[in-house]
DNA sequence: TGAAATGTTGGGGCG
DNA sequence: ACGCCCCAACATTTC
């Protein structure tokens, strides 16, 4: 009997899973061992709301196993060690798993790889949480895209519709002698019962990530290019989360988009060099949110070429940039939502309630933070991780390196987003801003985005107090925007 | 996947 | 009728 151990490694899913059905297809029986390896300190450990998210998706992923006959392992970590005493406790000859291109698990794969080959047990990888793999992909000149357009371009040359692979009937159960701690041994749960909010937002896990798709191909999908910039509409997918956890594939629902989700796009074979891109015209719903899972394959590429960037600029001259000092209190400020700036409030408040913020918000709250604060990026980005469900390092990097103006694509430093511009623009009627920001409901809409600047008469009649029911402004956005602009210039200009 | 400043144009009020 | 000015609307440039 030949026995294989299949190692879940972000990818909580048994429906596409390359590595899952390649050691089926090779081996009696198949081993799943999930290992949490959370050691302190480790720069980008799961935040608060990844391991409230993991939890609730291994408790899934089990259940799932459990009822194709099989059961999932789960241990502590280090993961490398971990994998070679499973193989030598049950004699497993060979070791799948889907490849992942984080610098840390590029790093923890070459370990394991390491520690197998010692122990006389095969390495198998496979590829399953990409469209395109990093590395594959170069400009004419030979290097790695930094600018997302001529990045898509190429990428959508090698990209073919491929059907995703179906979910095992069955699995041939586990030894009982082999041990596992089980889930709630991984302590992810919050001590203090925070995650109440998370909880009626969610569904994590395989199941609730293919109701959440399917629902968005029933419904928001035809109109997503026209809608998705609208923080009060539900216009998005709402998937990102799932896709981070890989309890769905970027290739399922890339299929699902040329199937399910509208008519499919022309078939326009195999690539003739020099023919406009199959979008050029105009976009569909479906094309622009495979855009969306395009900027997610950005993203990751940008990492993997460049690992450095999850910490520093990537562009180097800003790390001379002079960031305030002493921000404490600005950062808190920003981190709860009493800025004073309603939509920059609005987007912070519907983070810390449901773990996730529309991303037009993610943008206007981020440039906030960067430039009108001129606080770090990190602090931004550090934040972010801890308390969002789709916490992703590549994306999270990415989005952050773009709205700072020191990182990859055409996102040049000068682009200051006026939050109160983009609020009218987005969010005319107020629906988002009413939402999360109640004690500004009565505003009208005129003054909604800059109550600072309402009559007092409005302001009172609307029974709002500015610094005590609802704070003023931390900053002139006029002033701060400019004084940004200065210390980019000082940075850019130094070369 | 900006915003603001600056430039241009054309209609209309008015002397 | 004509020129002048104002200014909204739009385009371009700059940060």
């Amino acid at each position: 009997m030949s026995t294989a151990i299949l190692w879940l490694h972000g990818d909580l899913r048994l429906a596409d899973n390359p590595a899952l059905a390649k050691a089926l297809a090779a081996h009696d029986r198949v081993l799943p061992v999930f290992f949490d390896a959370p050691a302190e300190g480790v720069p980008w450990a799961p935040g608060a709301a990844s391991r409230w998210w993991l939890h609730h998706s291994l408790t899934a992923l089990d259940a799932a196993i459990e009822g194709l006959g099989s059961r999932l392992i789960v241990r502590r970590g280090p993961v490398a060690r971990g994998l070679a005493e499973l193989a030598r406790e049950t004699g497993a000859q060979a070791v799948y798993w889907n490849r992942r291109y984080e610098p840390a698990q590029v790093a923890t794969e070459r370990a394991v790889e390491g520690a197998l080959a010692t122990a006389g047990v095969s390495s198998e990888s496979t590829q399953g949480s990409l469209l395109v793999e990093p590395g594959t992909l170069r400009t004419a000149a030979g290097n790695p895209y930094r600018v997302f357009t001529p990045f898509w371009r190429a990428a959508q040359k090698v990209l073919r519709p491929e059907p995703p692979l179906p979910a095992p009937q069955a699995l041939p159960p586990v030894p009982g002698t082999v041990v596992s701690d089980g889930v709630p041994a991984l302590e992810l749960l919050p001590r203090e019962p925070w995650d109440a909010g998370l909880a009626a937002s969610w569904q994590p896990g395989e199941g609730g990530a293919l109701a959440r798709l399917e629902a968005f191909l029933e419904g928001p999908v035809a109109r997503y290019k026209e809608r998705r910039d609208y923080p009060p509409e539900p216009a998005t997918s709402r998937l990102s989360p799932h896709l981070h956890f890989g309890e769905l594939s970027p290739r399922q629902v890339a299929w699902a988009l040329r199937t399910g989700g509208g008519p499919p796009p022309a078939p326009s074979g195999p690539s003739a060099g020099g023919t406009p891109g199959p979008w050029s015209g105009s976009e569909t719903g479906a094309e622009a949110f495979l855009r969306q899972l395009g900027w997610r394959e950005f993203a990751h590429h940008v990492l993997y070429h460049f690992p450095h960037t999850a910490d520093a600029p990537l562009d180097r001259r800003f790390e001379a940039f002079p960031w305030r000092r002493g921000y404490d209190r600005l950062l808190a400020a920003w981190q709860r939502g009493h800025t004073g700036v309603p939509l920059v409030d609005a987007g912070m408040r519907e983070l810390w309630a449901t773990g996730w913020m529309h991303n037009r918000v993610r943008m206007v709250v981020a440039s906030f933070l960067a430039k009108n604060l001129r606080i770090p990026w990190l602090e931004g980005a550090r934040w972010f991780w801890d308390t969002l469900v789709d916490a992703d390092l590549a994306n999270n990097t990415l989005g952050w390196q773009w709205a700072s103006g020191s990182g990859a694509d055409a996102a040049p430093y000068f682009r200051v987003f006026n939050p109160v511009l983009q609020g009218e623009r987005f969010d005319p009627s107020g629906a988002y801003v009413r939402r999360w920001l109640p004690e500004l409901a009565r505003l009208p809409d005129r003054w909604l985005h800059h109550p600072w600047e309402a009559p007092p008469a409005v302001r009172t009649g609307a029974g709002v107090r500015l610094g005590e029911d609802y704070p003023l402004p931390l900053v002139d956005l006029q002033e701060s925007r400019a004084e940004a602009l200065a210390a980019y210039r000082a940075v850019t200009d130094a070369r």
